[in-house]
DNA sequence: ACCATCCTGAAATGAGGATTCCAAGATACT
DNA sequence: AGTATCTTGGAATCCTCATTTCAGGATGGT
């Protein structure tokens, strides 16, 4: 009976994704959405409500088609610390080079702003730490499993050292790091968490 | 033969600190500003200029006033492993409890919002970076000298890394991190560093 | 062909944003 | 005391913000 959407919701809350991953939320309007969608403003606060939903959802949409299938790739490659040593690689990558270069981490980047005292947002944020931590976790029991661990290295501290290390790669990248100095501080990083010359 | 000012500007450019450092810049009113300082829009723009002048003068006083003491303490400290802890354990206190818990790092805030992409803004924050890393790798020279080193650790990278982490509890702390948790991650990342109980 | 139902476009609303203006007040030197 | 110079308070400006409203258009089941 009813008419239909004369637009795809889902493309649309990707442009949006965009929109608020390189600017912020605080600095992205209602019209910069309006306008980067094509949507008008009447269909935009049927189909999302208002601009505070509107965020969570294109935050969430960034957790689950972002970052959980790196995290998930993560946990489930049964290479140990060269799985890790290639999951900081794609990052740095990706955070240096192409399409979202010097964008940043969206998640990282809502630790910083105002939207944090949210607290659905502060849950997006904890569930995004804890599934990164937890993947770390998991490769780096991987690691232990194959020998590949110095002796005192404990898996749950360097996975918190190794998850707080991935906000600071996605920090400075957004301020312009270099790639390479990146890669190098990583590099050290599981050097000193592995046995000399594993990773 | 003019007229005096009827208030302290340091002290008023203190609170402004504080307001941009709490809410960051895009979250915050002039109206804020005046609220807070109790000094009157025609005073503030005739003292300080517009906003963004505003912000980088709260966001250099920082960096002047709380950053550079503590990097400073840290790089002139010559007990070499036991300075960084320290400078760590300071940091997660200051992060996690009293007046400023919750309210991360003024400079690393202004890593993720889109204030950095001000050259001026940039300028300060690749001048935070550099004197953080700086500090750091002098006091793992010092450590080095002192032998406290493992074989085979690169005080460059090590500088790197220890920098990192620092703006990954910056975020996570202000995210509600657990400062126990903080702790005993930064302990882990000293310990894999120095020779086997050394921190 | 009808019509209830939803979608769309553009304008309207009202609050709050940064910034400016100006008259009135305070100051210190002559 | 007079006066040039600065500060101050508060209103005024103009713009942008998020959100709502509503008339008209499109849809699909009957």
């Amino acid at each position: 009976m009813p008419d239909i959407k004369h637009f795809d919701p889902d493309a649309a809350l990707e442009t949006v994704v965009r929109l608020f991953w390189r600017q912020g939320v605080a600095s992205t309007g209602i019209q910069d959405v309006v306008t980067a969608t094509g949507i008008n403003r009447s269909s935009l606060y049927a189909t999302f409500g208002g601009k505070q939903e509107l965020y969570l959802a294109a935050l969430r949409r960034y957790l689950e088609l972002r970052s959980q299938p790196m995290f998930r790739r993560l946990a489930e490659d049964e290479r140990g610390l060269p799985a890790i040593s290639e999951f900081f690689g794609a990052l740095i990558e990706a955070r240096c080079s192409g399409e979202y270069a010097r964008w940043g981490c969206m998640v990282s980047n809502a630790h910083a702003g105002a939207e944090n005292s949210d607290p659905e947002v502060r849950a997006v944020l904890d569930r995004h730490h804890q599934e990164l931590r937890d993947a770390m976790y998991a490769s780096l029991v991987t690691a232990g499993r194959q020998g590949q661990l110095s002796a005192g290295a404990d898996p749950g501290a360097s996975a918190d050292l190794l998850a707080l290390l991935a906000y600071g790669v996605n920090l400075r990248s957004r301020a312009g790091a270099d790639a390479a100095t990146l890669r190098r501080t990583v590099a050290a990083a599981l050097d000193s968490i592995g046995v000399r010359a594993a990773a």
